[in-house]
DNA sequence: GCCCAGGGTGTTT
DNA sequence: AAACACCATGGG
């Protein structure tokens, strides 16, 4: 299946990225590491047809397989993987993907992208009228109080120490991507501010191990409301691309918990 | 003011 | 092992 203008929000506006923008007009505006990209109806196909953008959106991988072997596991996740055909996990970059998702611990995405804005407006390399996601050496040399004032909150300690951590080998993701799941998991552990599912999130987006299941509030809701009974190692080697599914599903139908809508928590763009 | 957000750490039962 | 306080910050 071809991707789409229309439905490539399933993937860049699903909870594992923060760097996009949906324009008023239907084309999409971001960044990856250190590449910008605008896409649109008339630049979409050439823009993936290779080199670094058909990797990060992981066309190589026949999704349409992948989900229709997930919709056979389970009915109710069936119909959270048919409300997103096209989502993919994209192949993000693993020092933006931990440091990220360090920053999004007790915070929302509303608030996480404009938190990683600020970052990159401060710390990121020029890269011609745009700033990349700050590499760790430039946020490796900055002082706790200086990631304050962006907004970080307690999450600066955490981020200054694995900043710091990266630029100089104590964390190597060339290592991590080449260790069985649950020791790279443990590795990732070892660093402060990274627990369960702050390294799911990195071994997931970041070094791209589809295995990992990371389980935040809304899919202990899921996994409890929707699921009952079931544990992650269910859905099989591509738990991952499932709790993807039923992430972005979850977030669209806040009232499967018979909760208010929470703060920030509705999946509006912003 | 209160509750919540893609949690983790340290302490107390 | 489970419950709890605490950690900043801002939106609803």
């Amino acid at each position: 299946m071809p991707v789409r203008l229309e439905t490539l929000g399933q993937s860049l506006d699903c909870g594992q990225c923060f760097r996009w923008k949906k324009l008023p007009d239907g084309s999409w505006e971001g960044a990856a590491g250190p590449h910008f990209a605008r896409f649109t109806a008339k630049n979409l196909d050439r823009a993936l047809a290779g080199g670094f953008w058909r990797n990060y959106f992981d066309l190589g991988r026949d999704y349409d397989a992948i989900r229709e072997s997930l919709c056979a596991l389970d009915p109710v996740l069936a119909r959270a993987a048919r409300y997103a055909p096209d989502l993919r996990i994209l192949n993000q970059d693993p020092w933006e993907a931990l440091c990220s998702f360090l920053l999004s611990q007790c915070n929302n995405i509303g608030r996480i992208k404009g938190l990683i804005g600020r970052l990159c407006r401060a710390y990121g390399e020029d890269r011609g009228g745009f700033r990349s996601f700050p590499p760790p050496e430039a946020l490796a040399r900055l002082s706790e109080a200086d990631l304050r004032a962006l907004g970080c909150g307690y999450r600066a300690a955490y981020v200054l120490d694995a900043a710091r951590r990266v630029s100089d080998g104590r964390l190597d993701f060339g290592l991590l991507r080449r260790l069985p799941l649950a020791e790279a998991r443990r590795i990732l552990m070892r660093t402060a501010g990274v627990g369960p599912k702050v390294a799911d999130c990195a071994l997931l987006y970041g070094l791209h191990r589809l295995e990992a299941f990371p389980t935040d509030v809304w899919m202990k809701r899921a996994m409890k409301t929707l699921f009952p009974g079931k544990k992650p190692e269910d859905f099989g080697p591509y738990a991952g691309i499932a709790q993807q599914y039923v992430f972005h599903y979850s977030r669209h139908h806040p009232g499967l918990f018979r909760r208010g809508t929470p703060a920030g928590g509705g999946p509006k763009s912003g």
